[in-house]
RNA sequence: GCCGACGUAGCUCAAUCGGCAGAGCACCCGCCUUGUAAGCGGGCGGUUACGAGUUCGAUUCUCGUCGUCGGCUCCA
C-alpha cells in the first residue's frame, strides 16, 4: 500500500465531504454553479458560483445538513460515461461543460493544466447527487463520520486560479477519521494562533504598523531592532568565514539600470512607479543584483579573483498588491541577505553547494526542520514574458543545479513556473503558524543577466569569458527571517537572539542598590540586562518578565544581597539559588557566545 | 488587485430596539516592604478609523475612503 495522500482513507474521506457539501449547497440554492472541490491538506473545498450572497452564517446550516445526508449512508457509485453523455448530465452546469471540453480535447485537468494522456471520464453519484470526478472516494457515506468533520470558512476564489477568471465562493472545510482528530486539529489551530508573529511581534514589543507610515512598511521597535542586528552579525561572521566581501549600495537609480537588468520589462509590476527630476526617471531598488553588477563590472576582472563575492544587507522596497500583504511575512521594505557571487562555469557546482551548505548550518543553528527545498523552473509559456527567452539555456542552467543537488545528495522537489526572471533557484519553502507557505531563503542562478551588464572575465587562455552570477540569501530578509523565527521559537529566543536576556528582580527595595550594581556588572560585560525598580511585588515582576519571555530573571532579597550572589530563575520555571555572581556571569556569556539553543 | 468579514482608550473587550461611551490590564500618584506568574487605593486616558448621508438624536442604519483579517492571485 501506497502511502501517498491521494492514496489514503483520509483522503477520499475529504473527498467525499466535499461532494456531500455540494449536495447541501445545491439543495439551499437550486441554481448555484459548481464547479470544483477537492481535497487539501487538513480539509477539502467546493468553489461555487452563487446567484445570491452566501455568508459565514450560512455555513452552521449547510453544515447540519450535511450530517443529515451522512447518516443516510448512501453509496458512492462510479460511472465512466461519453463526452456527450456527460454533457447530457451536465446541460445546466457551464462550469462541468469546460471540465468535460478540456477533458475531452485539450486533456486538460480540473485546475486547467495538460494532462499526458486523454482521461476516462466519470461520474460518481450518493444519494440524489451526482458529479464529475475521477475519484477516489469512500464506499459510503457512513464512512464519514459527523462528527469529524467541520465547515471552516468562506473566501473568494479565481476559476482555475487565474485572476482574469471570475471569481467564485470557496468554502473551506476540514474532515478527519476520528472526532479526536479533529478536536487535536481545532486545538492545533487555537495554540497555531497563539504563536502567530503578528501577535506576538506586538506583545513582546518587535515591531508595529502605523497607518500613516503605510501598510507593509514595518518599524522596528528597539527589541526587533536588537534581533535585526543579531542576525546581521551572524550573517557578516559566516560571510566573511566563506570569503564573502561586503559593499554598500543606494536605494534610488536612474531608470537606465533597471533598463539594463531587465526589471523594467520583467518585474515593473512588483516596483514602485518611478520620481522624475530634472526630466530623469528614478526607481527605488526591488533588488540590490544591479548594483553588485556593477561593482564586479567596475574595472577588468582575472580568473584568478573568481569567485568574487559580494554581500550587502540591502534594503528593498517592492509594491506588494495590498492583499498580498501579510505582517512581517510580507512587507514592501525588507532587508535582504543578499549576495551576488560571480564565478566561471567551472565553479559553479562548488559555489553553489556552498550557499546550500551555509542555508544547512543556519538551519542547524535554529533548529529549523519542517521546510522543504525546491527547485523552481522556468515554465514554457512565460518565456518571453515572465522569463527571459532562452529556453537552451533555461534548460542548460535548470541541468546545472539539479546535477549539483544530486550529487550533493541534498534531497529537493521539482516546480514548474517558478523561477525569477533570470534563471532557476532552489527555493526554501517553510510554513508560517497558521499553515501559509513561504519562501525562506533562496539561491538563485543568473544566465542572463551578466550578459545584459557587459561583465566578463578573462580566463586562463587570454579569452573573455561571461561569469554565472548566483543569488543567494540563505537568512532571507530581515522581516520573513523575524517574522518565520518568532513563530518558531514562540517568542521565547535563544538567549543570543533575546532582545532582553537577563532581568534583575528585587523582592523589597532594600535590594535596589544591589539590583542596580548587578545590572550594571552585567552590562559592562556586554549582556543585555536591566534591573526591575518598580514598586510591585516580586511575584508581579516575575510575571512581567515571563510575559515578555526574559531567558534569565535574577531574584534577590535581603540574603543574595548580603551574600553577594544571585538566585537565577529560568523562563522555563528550573530554579538555581545562590548562585555566585561569577558563575552566571560565565554561563551566560558562554550561552551568548556559542549561540546556544539552550538556557 | 479580487471576493467576503471586521474596525470602540496604548492592549483585550463591553455598550439591549437608534437614546448621557464602560471594564480589566498598561501608564501616572500614593500606601504596603514583600521569596519565584498579577498586594491595595486613587488618577489620567475617546472626534467610537476617516468623510458624507438618513434621523429630533448615529458606536449602532446607508454610501464612500483608508486599514486589518480569512482566502484567491502574487512572492523574499
Amino acid at each position: 500500500m501506497s502511502d501517498r495522500y491521494e492514496d489514503s482513507l483520509l483522503y477520499r474521506i475529504r473527498h467525499s465531504a466535499a461532494h456531500v457539501m455540494a449536495q447541501a449547497v445545491l439543495e439551499f440554492y437550486p441554481d448555484t454553479k459548481y464547479t470544483i472541490g477537492p481535497p487539501v491538506e487538513n480539509g477539502f473545498y467546493y468553489d461555487f458560483e452563487f446567484s445570491q450572497p452566501v455568508v459565514a452564517e450560512d455555513l452552521e446550516k449547510i453544515e447540519k445538513r450535511m450530517r443529515q445526508i451522512v447518516a443516510g449512508q448512501h453509496k458512492f457509485e462510479k460511472k465512466v460515461i461519453s463526452a456527450d453523455e456527460a454533457r447530457q448530465v451536465f446541460k445546466d452546469q457551464p462550469y462541468k461543460l469546460e471540465l468535460i471540453d478540456g477533458l475531452e480535447k485539450g486533456g486538460l485537468d480540473e485546475y486547467g493544466n495538460p494532462l499526458k494522456e486523454k482521461p476516462e471520464i466519470s461520474i460518481y453519484q450518493h444519494d440524489k447527487f451526482t458529479d464529475l470526478c475521477r475519484g477516489p472516494h469512500v464506499d459510503t457515506t457512513k464512512q464519514i463520520n459527523p462528527s469529524a468533520f467541520k465547515l471552516m470558512s468562506i473566501a473568494g476564489a479565481y476559476w482555475r486560479g487565474d485572476e482574469k477568471n471570475k471569481m467564485l465562493t470557496r468554502i473551506y472545510g476540514t474532515a478527519w477519521e476520528k472526532p479526536d482528530e479533529l478536536k487535536n486539529y481545532l486545538q492545533m489551530l487555537e495554540e497555531a494562533k497563539k504563536r502567530d508573529h503578528r501577535k506576538l511581534g506586538k506583545e513582546l514589543e518587535i515591531f508595529f504598523f502605523d497607518d500613516e507610515v503605510g501598510p507593509g512598511l514595518p518599524l522596528w521597535m528597539p527589541n526587533g531592532t536588537i534581533i535585526a542586528d543579531e542576525l546581521e552579525n551572524l550573517a557578516k561572521e559566516m560571510e566573511a568565514n566563506a570569503g564573502y566581501q561586503r559593499v554598500r549600495t543606494p536605494n534610488l537609480t536612474k531608470e537606465d539600470l533597471f533598463l539594463r537588468s531587465g526589471h523594467l520589462p520583467y518585474y515593473a509590476e512588483s516596483m514602485y512607479p518611478p520620481m522624475e527630476l530634472e526630466g530623469v526617471k528614478y526607481y527605488v531598488k526591488p533588488m540590490n543584483c544591479p548594483m553588485h553588477h556593477k561593482i564586479f563590472g567596475a574595472r577588468p576582472r582575472s580568473y584568478r579573483e573568481l569567485p568574487i563575492r559580494l554581500a550587502e544587507y540591502g534594503t528593498c522596497y517592492r509594491y506588494e498588491k495590498s492583499g498580498e500583504l501579510f505582517g512581517l511575512m510580507r512587507v514592501r521594505s525588507m532587508q535582504m541577505n543578499d549576495a551576488h557571487i560571480y564565478c566561471s562555469e567551472e565553479q559553479f557546482e562548488s559555489e553553489f553547494m556552498g550557499v546550500v551548505g551555509l542555508y544547512k548550518k543556519y538551519f542547524e543553528l535554529f533548529g529549523i526542520e519542517k521546510y522543504v527545498m525546491r527547485l523552481s523552473l522556468h515554465g514554457k509559456a512565460g518565456l518571453g514574458k515572465k522569463y527571459v527567452d532562452n529556453e537552451r539555456l533555461w534548460i542548460k542552467t535548470e541541468d546545472m543545479v539539479r546535477r549539483a543537488m544530486t550529487n550533493g545528495n541534498v534531497p529537493f522537489v521539482e516546480v514548474e513556473d517558478e523561477a525569477a526572471f533570470y534563471g532557476p533557484k532552489i527555493d526554501v519553502q517553510i510554513w508560517s503558524a497558521i499553515g501559509r507557505e513561504f519562501t525562506l531563503a533562496t539561491n538563485q542562478v543568473d544566465f542572463a543577466v551578466p550578459e545584459r551588464f557587459d561583465l566578463k572575465f578573462v580566463n586562463k587562455d587570454g579569452q573573455e569569458e561571461i561569469p554565472l552570477c548566483i543569488h543567494r540569501a540563505p537568512l532571507s530578509t530581515h522581516e520573513r527571517m523575524i517574522g518565520f523565527l518568532i513563530e518558531h521559537y514562540a517568542g521565547a529566543f535563544p538567549v543570543w537572539l533575546a532582545p532582553e536576556q537577563v532581568r534583575v528582580i528585587p523582592i523589597t527595595d532594600g535590594q535596589n542598590d544591589y539590583a542596580a550594581q548587578l545590572a550594571a556588572q552585567l552590562r559592562e560585560a556586554g549582556v543585555r540586562v536591566s534591573a526591575d525598580l518598580g514598586a510591585e511585588r516580586m511575584n508581579a515582576k516575575i510575571r512581567g518578565a515571563q510575559l515578555f519571555k526574559v531567558p534569565y530573571m535574577l531574584v534577590i532579597g535581603p540574603n543574595e544581597a548580603a551574600a553577594g550572589v544571585v538566585s537565577l530563575r529560568m523562563r522555563d520555571g528550573f530554579q538555581l539559588n545562590n548562585m555566585p555572581v561569577a558563575e552566571f556571569m560565565a554561563r551566560v556569556q558562554e550561552k551568548i557566545s556559542t549561540r546556544s539553543s539552550q538556557l
